[in-house]
DNA sequence: CGTGCCATTTTGTGATCACAAAATGATTTC
DNA sequence: GAAATCATTTTGTGATCACAAAATGGCACG
């Protein structure tokens, strides 16, 4: 990706007048930068990060990065060593089995607090996100696939206006999409399966106890996969 | 508490060969700082947290004191506000009903977890704990009762050897203990029930259904007295 | 006496600097 | 030739500086 680079010059380039510039916007942009490359693989689990090196890519100054870093740290999206360096942890069969059980236990209740929230507009757009999945799933784009079904997950549990139980559930998909995107990498994507259309049909009927068996179904398909992948490589470095 | 100055001078007065300078010491000491503060009733739910403020009280400079409030926030024990300005954020019905409902579905699955690794002597210590709550609890002290209530429970889920779920509920009891406090200011403790002592025998007799009935009952009486006071006052701005 | 306006101060943010610990690579030694 | 040692470089951390936005307080005006 192309990379700013003003910032970099001897002296302190600060653009001044630029209206972009509103309060934060740099550490905005890092946060971001830093948490959809996580999402699709830019970073690799067990090889080191360094605040330098981010800030140089990014053409931003060291600062904003830390903070972001030590942020991503406290939701355990990324594990802080004790020399200070800060790295995607590696994924162990007991971590999974808890990023898992967790999954299982606030995802349904995430979706069943979005459910009122959400109109036949939203299982439009659902529908039409389910679309792009299952073209991506047989063209075998990984990346985009963890793009989109994190989309459809969260266009549901974002409905929920929650500010408890999303945020933590965000921190969870932070902690496997790394994991899985190894994992995808390797193995493809061709047999996934997934829920979503009985996610769709419970949510177009407004039907609560069908719409949590659907997305505990899918979490249960999704990550079975994974499961046994960890099994018989334990998170392949 | 006392605080520490010398590094208010005007020079960079750099303990050098102070070993207590490992790294990242600042920070910790910091982070422990804002932490028990946060248990404890230091902050005030809508006061601003300033960050010169809190590093001049602290004797470090302001860099370590932004990483830590940073951290916190994306533990959403903190809510950084448009205008940069941090506080601790105001308790809402749907907010409590929230953090009631994570609590509810993560801790007795932590304590679960935590059952096979927990002795007769970790027994031990939490009747002990139980003892210390018992007395506090006739004696009105809200900010010891806080304090133990929180050990009591850390003591089981720590032995869990949790990497996710213990997170996620640390964060949980961040967020609510703030409100806690002040309601338990205003109403005092004496009407305080708990379900700790069969939470003991649960664990003394390894009996994992009772473990987990006796921790769902604790929070929904400790939750209780909480959700009545926030209906009828709305958090008591 | 109350209200709007402006100067002052406070505060967050991003950048840079200095220093120590850690990683790295070359060199020496057996 | 392999392993240990040491100099060099890289990296994280804490501090300070500069600047703009926001909060604050005083002042003039109605």
């Amino acid at each position: 990706m192309a990379l700013r680079r003003s910032a970099m010059q001897s002296g302190p380039v600060k653009a001044a007048s630029d209206p972009s510039t509103s309060r934060g916007a740099t550490r905005q942009q890092v946060d971001n930068a830093v948490r959809s490359g996580m999402l699709t693989g830019r970073f690799i689990p067990g090889k080191a990060v360094t605040i330098r090196g981010l800030a140089a890519e990014l053409g931003v100054s060291p600062m904003p990065v830390r903070e972001v870093l030590q942020r991503l740290a406290a939701e355990n999206a990324l594990e802080v060593k004790p020399n200070g360096r800060v790295q995607v942890p590696d994924m162990t069969p007991a971590r999974f089995d808890e990023v898992l059980r967790a999954r299982t236990l606030l995802e349904p209740e995430l979706a069943e607090l979005a459910l009122p929230h959400l109109t036949s507009r939203d299982a439009k757009d659902l529908q039409s996100i389910d679309n792009d999945i299952d073209e991506r799933l047989t063209s075998g784009d990984a990346e985009a696939y963890m793009r989109l079904n994190h989309a459809f997950h969260f266009r549901i549990y974002r409905a929920s206006g929650s500010k408890v139980l999303l945020p933590l559930t965000d921190s969870l998909w932070l902690q496997f999409a790394p994991f899985m995107r190894t994992v995808y990498g390797r193995v493809g994507t061709a047999s996934l399966e997934d829920r979503h259309k009985e996610a769709i049909r419970a949510i177009e009927r407004q039907d609560a106890p069908a719409l949590r068996a659907a997305i505990a179904a899918d979490i249960a398909d999704g990550m079975g996969l994974l499961g046994k992948e960890i099994l018989s490589d334990a998170s392949g470095g």
